[in-house]
DNA sequence: CCCTTGACCTGGAGTTGCTCCAGGGAGCTA
DNA sequence: TAGCTCCCTGGAGCAACTCCAGGTCAAGGG
């Protein structure tokens, strides 16, 4: 399939998906005699995965790596595992954070509320 | 106080201050005979709430209008109200989305993880 | 009195993760 | 033959900082 398709299915636009095969982080995609790309769906299955990797806010850097790890083959899976691991964890910790820092700004407001509400 | 101070009571970098003054959603900080800043306990107070909002992922655009109906004075009460809730909603939605993301990245996680298992 | 140290200054370049655009080509349709 | 749609590349632009070079000034030590 074309790059329209591909986006539509993964999620990423054509920009960032030629961004990202540029930057290392998706395979050299194949290209057709029309010199366009064409999309397998394994490609696609990938490039899903990087859309949701990144949506949850995973760096580039550790999206490299984490390509890089795939592209060494099988024997890298624990390491894998243990990147995706950490990052299920940066994200809960992300959560948390998000949650606190809303608590704190609904306070802030309150007084500034407060505040403003002296002359009305 | 100088800048270094006003940095750790507000939150904000030395650096991010600068670049918030420069930007206007700072006012001018007043300057002694040596011209180095020198921070009011109420310049630390707007910069500490600015630090909040930047934290719960308010954009430049939307502090500098904040800013600027600050400057116009207290009839802007309301358009500033308004803005705030609006944030404060912006940052309930971004929850949900990040709850969603993180259920998702499970799911697909589990799908890789058993691909993965095949060949251990 | 000179020299170093430390805090601050400015202007500008670099970073991340895209996004947009100019300029160009290939293939289909009428 | 023209127009249309889709794609290509290289490069510029953006947000929101962060870092750095090169310079100023005051206080403290020898």
């Amino acid at each position: 399939m074309l790059i329209s398709e591909a986006s539509v299915r993964s999620g990423l636009s054509a920009d960032t998906i030629r961004y990202y095969e540029k930057s290392g982080i998706v395979p050299a995609i194949d290209r057709g005699a029309d010199g366009l790309r064409r999309f397998s769906p394994e490609n696609v299955e990938w490039l899903t995965l990087l859309y949701w990797l990144r949506k949850t806010g995973m760096s580039m850097k550790d999206m490299q790596r984490f390509a890089a790890l795939y592209r060494e083959g099988g024997r890298t899976v624990s390491e894998r595992k243990a990147l995706l691991l950490g990052h299920a964890e940066a994200l809960k910790r992300k959560r948390a954070d998000l949650d606190r820092r809303e608590e704190v700004l609904a306070e802030k407001l309150a007084i500034y509320d407060k505040l403003e509400g002296q002359r009305p």
